[in-house]
DNA sequence: CATGCTCCGTACGCTAGCGTATGGTCGAAC
DNA sequence: GTTCGACCATACGCTAGCGTACGGAGCATG
């Protein structure tokens, strides 16, 4: 199992797996380099220092969670429907969601700063363009846009810190039918 | 200028901006100990260890970011002045923000996570009870409740992520406007 | 002015993780 | 089948921060 000889891909892969359960500290060459049955002389040989690898796990999270997501629904010409379908892949998605957090966590950290705010810069004018589309003014669409990811955002966060018992999974679906109602543009064509 | 004898109370608060500004991991013995101008020598006389110096800087947190505050806006009777009066008492509020940041960041830390649990719950309690006091069910009350809180959670992470970009200086006011409208109940009296 | 208690500084050992140096292994090419 | 280069292990030094041991300062009390 696992082949012989590692790529640098294969440490990139272990460092965004890494990063998504045990935060930014996590992405660390030697206890990495356990998990993948190598030493960090295999480490050093791929990558110039621990900030690189970084990167390398940012840049892939980037792709995976936002640029692949977008890619696929972009093609969705109604709206409303574009949006459902972001909402149902981005809703519950625990690995997504810990990756997510890990980095909400260092938003300071001077490799995270830049990507993740491109991240949600794209994310938002990603929602933003659909309520534009479904007829609200720029402004308007984007109050809601943002409003519907911080929303977002805020309940992974919340939920993490009562240990999910701000919202009960038993009233999960109404909340977001409350939500989902009061987002919604008014009339719209 | 600072006493020459520490006691307790001086490294917990020191403890406290640390962590507002620095982030859980900046609560450390020998930094703070400089930033005092004294050593190790006087920490460990005070505390058993740097856990203790963690529980007290939350403790510190939570009764003045939460308690104190629920303290002073109990006494208001019309629930629609006193939900203006937290918000007042909430928005922009940079150095409070930070402090809520460093945590939210590390929500599963064993020491963390009980605290920001009870402060969470007992805010979206708050203003729950102000929802319900205007004619709301329980049930819509909890999530208008959730959503005006979570919507500010989001808000300061996203804002952060994006240093302020994701929503202008200008158009704030005007964002807090359309939120408002969005959360506050149909008729109510 | 001796005694004792409170508080603090200094010096030390310990750990985890970063980064480097150096030599070894394996396959491909010739 | 030797040679070369890609890849990796071992061993080392370095740093920051935790925690401990111990001695000394300073003040109150008798």
């Amino acid at each position: 199992m696992g082949r012989t000889r590692l790529g640098r891909d294969d440490w990139a892969d272990a460092a965004l797996d890494a990063l998504a359960d045990g935060g930014l500290a996590a992405v660390a060459v030697e206890p990495i380099a356990a998990r993948l049955g190598a030493t960090k002389g295999s480490f050093y040989w791929h990558f110039a220092n621990r900030d690189a690898l970084v990167e390398a796990a940012l840049a892939r999270w980037a792709d995976r969670h936002t640029d692949a997501v977008i890619r696929e629904l972009d093609p969705i010409t109604d709206p409303a429907e574009r949006l459902a379908a972001l909402l149902d892949a981005t809703i519950g998605r625990p690995v997504a969601n810990r990756a997510e957090l890990a980095l909400l966590a260092h938003a300071d950290h001077p490799a995270v700063a830049p990507v993740l705010a491109a991240v949600t810069a794209r994310r938002v004018e990603f929602i933003a363009a659909a309520y534009q589309q479904m007829g609200c003014t720029a402004r308007d669409a984007r109050h809601r846009a943002v409003l519907g990811y911080t929303a977002h955002i805020g309940l992974i966060q919340a939920q993490r810190a009562t240990a999910g018992a701000l919202l009960p999974d038993a009233d999960r679906p109404a909340y977001l039918r409350f939500l989902a109602g009061v987002i919604r543009p008014p009339a719209g064509d």
